[in-house]
Parts: C-alpha cells; sequence; structure tokens
DNA sequence: CTAGCGTTCATACACGTGTTTCAAGTTTAT
DNA sequence: ATAAACTTGAAACACGTGTATGAACGCTAG
C-alpha cells in the first residue's frame, strides 16, 4: 500500500499540471501567472503551493515529465544506430535522431500536436529558470550527440561543428516555436496526402546543409565583395544628402510575417 | 529657432536613452524596469514619462533610431543591386544584403558590436509590443525582399520560400542573440586574421543552403524509414518494461551547451 | 460517533511594476 | 528683474505578482 502518501481522491494536482502545460505553450513562463493556473484549472490559488511548494516546482513537474522520456528515447535511439556504421556516420541520420523520438511522441501522445508547441517554448523561452533547467536536462544528451556529429562529420572542426550546432539548434526552435510548423504539418500531412517519411526528410534536408555545407566559395567571395563595395557606395551617397535629421520614418501597417506573403500567391 | 519645442540644454534624454539600449540588449524588455533605467541613466523616474511618455515610447524611440536606419540602407542596397542581374539573382547575394548594412552598422557606429546584440535580442525578445513594432518596422521590407528571393530562386513555389525564409530568418536571430556570435566576431575576424569579406561570406554560406537546398532525396527517405522502424522497436522495448513509473530522473550538474564542448578540444 | 488526516478555501502579506501628481528647481525671454 | 516655460524631484497610486497563514471542509480509520 504505502507507496507515496498520497492516498486520496484528487484530480486537482492533475488539472494543475494541464493548465500549466497548456498556459506555458501558450503564452511563456513569465505571462503565465499562478492566478490564471488556478483559474483555469478551477483551483484554488493555495493549491498550487500545497501541491508542488512553488511555481518553479510545479514547472519542472510538468517540464520532467515531457522531456525526460524524450531524451530518454533520443538516447537509446542513438545507441540503437551506433551499432550500424551505416546510419551512425550519416550527419543526417544523427539528426533524424533528434527528431523522430519528438515527432512520434507528438504524434501518439494524449497531448497531440501540442508536444511540438512545448518544444519550441521550452527551447525559446527567456526565463532564466526555463534556461538553466533546459541545460541541465540535455547536459546528458548533448554530450553523446555532439561526439555522434563529430564522428559523423570527421572533417569539420570541433569548434566550427559546435558553431554549427548551436545554428542549426536555434534554426530548429525556432520553426517549432510558432503555429507555421503545425500549420504546415496540419495541412501537408492530410492535405497534400505527404507521409511522415516525406516531411521528416524534408526537415532534415532543410537543416543538415547547415552541418554540411563547405565554407565560402570563391566565387561567393566575389559576390560580397562587389556588395560590400556597392554598400559603402550607396551608404555614403546617403549621408552625404541627410534628408532629415529626423530620419523620415517608415510608414508601417498590420503586421504581415514571410510565411504569410508565401501563402498569398500560393 | 522654433524647430521643435526643446530649447534647454538637457542630456537626460540622450542618457535615457541609452540606459534604455543597454539594458535591452542585457536583459529583455520585460525585464528592464523604469527604475533600473532611471538609476541606470542618474535620472528620476518620473524623467521618463515627462520626456517620452510611456515605456513604450522610450523603446519605440531607442528602436527607430536604430533599425529604420538600418532597413533604409538595406532597401537601398538591394535598389542599387536589382540593376545588375548577375548579382540580383542570386539567393545568397540577396541573403547578403541582409547582412552587409548591419555588418557596417555594427562597426563604423559609435555603439560598436553591441549593434549585433540589439538586433539579436529585437528578434528573439518575446513582449508582443516588441514583436508588433518588429513587424511594423519590417512590412516594407519583407516585401521587396520577398520578391528579390523569389527572383533569384524561381522554381521554388512561393509558399516553400516563405517557409523556408522564415526558417532561416530563425537561425539568424538565433545565432545574433547570443554572446556565441559576438566572441566568434571578435576572436576569429583578429585572432585568426580573417577579413571582414571571409567572415560575411562564411555566414552566408551557412545560411544560403537553408534557402536552397532540394528536398530529401530518395536515400535520405530510405534512410529515414531505416531510423523509423528503428525507433519504434526501441521504443515500445522500453514501453513494454517501464523501469519505473516516476521514470528516473536524469542526473544533470552545470550548464553546458554546444558550443562550449566545440571548444573544449578546439 | 469521533478523532485524525488530507485537502480546499478566503484572505493577507511584502514586493515590484508603470503611471500620476504636484511642488520645487532651473533656464530662457521679455 | 520679473514672468513664463521647461525640467527635475519625492512621494503616492492602483495593480499584479509569488508566497504564507489558519480556518473550514470531507473522507476514512479506529
Amino acid at each position: 500500500m504505502g507507496s507515496t502518501k498520497r492516498t486520496g481522491r484528487s484530480d486537482t494536482r492533475k488539472r494543475l499540471l494541464e493548465a500549466t502545460e497548456w498556459l506555458f505553450i501558450e503564452t511563456g513562463y513569465e505571462a503565465m501567472s499562478l492566478r490564471h493556473i488556478t483559474a483555469r484549472a478551477s483551483a484554488n490559488l493555495a493549491a498550487v503551493n500545497y501541491h508542488f511548494g512553488s511555481k518553479e516546482a510545479l514547472m519542472q513537474e510538468v517540464l520532467s515529465q515531457r522531456l525526460d522520456r524524450l531524451n530518454r528515447e533520443r538516447l537509446q535511439l542513438l545507441s540503437a544506430c551506433e551499432q550500424e556504421p551505416a546510419i551512425g556516420s550519416d550527419a543526417a541520420a544523427v539528426l533524424a535522431m533528434l527528431f523522430i523520438p519528438a515527432f512520434r511522441l507528438s504524434h501518439g501522445d494524449t497531448s497531440g500536436p501540442a508536444f511540438m508547441r512545448l518544444l519550441g517554448r521550452v527551447y525559446s523561452d527567456p526565463s532564466p529558470f526555463i534556461r538553466s533547467f533546459l541545460e541541465a536536462h540535455y547536459r546528458p544528451i548533448s554530450g553523446r550527440f555532439f561526439e555522434a556529429f563529430s564522428h559523423a562529420l570527421p572533417a569539420l572542426p570541433r569548434r566550427e561543428l559546435g558553431l554549427r550546432l548551436h545554428f542549426a539548434l536555434k534554426a530548429l526552435s525556432g520553426m517549432l516555436a510558432g503555429e507555421d510548423m503545425q500549420a504546415l504539418i496540419a495541412s501537408i500531412s492530410q492535405g497534400e496526402e505527404i507521409n511522415d517519411t516525406e516531411l521528416l526528410a524534408r526537415l532534415v534536408s532543410l537543416l543538415t546543409p547547415i552541418l554540411t555545407a563547405p565554407f565560402g566559395t570563391p566565387e561567393q567571395l566575389n559576390v560580397i565583395e562587389r556588395l560590400l563595395t556597392l554598400d559603402s557606395i550607396t551608404a555614403t551617397a546617403s549621408r552625404e544628402a541627410p534628408v532629415s535629421p529626423e530620419q523620415e520614418p517608415l510608414r508601417y501597417s498590420a503586421p504581415l510575417e514571410w510565411l504569410k506573403q508565401g501563402e498569398l500567391a500560393s
């Protein structure tokens, strides 16, 4: 019997966890107040301090529940692949090993596609608490995957690899954060009848070049140099004739993002 | 004489602007309180409301002063390049046109390398005010540059282009935000005697593949499929033997990021 | 039934936030 | 010098935050 001290039938603890997860996904850590959480969970304000002790402990519980399992399965997949050199030494494959468990968890689980949004939030939330939690919980997996990438890309200096990984993961998290990804997954995966394999391959193929792209070619260098001179010309030209000390304010109206522009003309 | 209503010699307005910019770069919008600002500027708390009216108006002034000029010069450079088809139809070159003015402003100006950090902050700050400001002030340039990219990559569907641009810019902003970029620019540009052209070419060559990479190849699809089966095997295996209902918490210690890992073994 | 324990409730605390007020000081112009 | 305009100063306001306190409730075991 006596497993934990918890005996009674009270689902308010679970309701608090769900409400917290939802609000975190929707608004982020700082903007998510205990009063919002308890209101959404139909619980009393003091309930969170009774069940968890503090806001941070609540959040820690939510994140651990989701991310620990994810990272554990990522490591399992990596271990399983390291036996097969054909896969283990392919940078795109290693990248996919980071994707696939997250992708599966976001599909099969009760949370549904919300899991991806949670990943995006937790990767991009600026709160110090979230950042330190993330760094802490990624400590065991970052080392192993760094070595895997290093093994798949032996020609790349380790410092350069670290830079590019940082780069690629930022791109990934930025991608997951917005609703764009959900829209993409939802519309494409059933609208245009693409299967999971193709969608995953597409995502991976967008990311891998960040890791494998060669340094600037001579032609690129020429283009850059040409642009630099052009830029200095136009810049000095505009400075010689400063139209107004109060630089004319750019007119603006409704928000419009890159993606929406792409949607316009399909 | 009567240009504006301002006559007196009071530099507290300028001090407020500088303190605001510094604190925003360092801590972000929400974490930057008016009391912090006025303390750092050696001004009274009421000064900001007297000179600007509100915290948002203060921030708007700071951002306009920096970003309006940047975007104006970006557009100038784009216009100058559209005359030359050899450059105007190269995706890497168009990407460089976004970089170069920012790069120059961060070098020549009094603000120094802080300008890059400001860009990173403003691109990644989650505050609704910052986001709407950004969307508003990028309205005039996003359209023109989208067309430029579309012209340079005619084979890419517009929707796909929007997706990839969103992707690439997220990666860029994530890059600028951290201190990694400053460390990179500082150490590399004078440590390893690389010139600005090479550094720019390197950054551009990391970003362009996101725009130009082909869709998943058949070999990639095979790899993904193999990984998917492997993943489902390991996942079900671990689910059949659930070690503990309370999943064992991953042990963690000091923070460690990808980049730092790369620095370790040079 | 009743004592005890786990849980919920309303309320209060101490603090930090952006904003406002109005008196005092300082410069500029008549 | 006197008046007007501009600028600073200290204090307070109303609000939202995370946390703490006891009293009341509900169930279950003795």
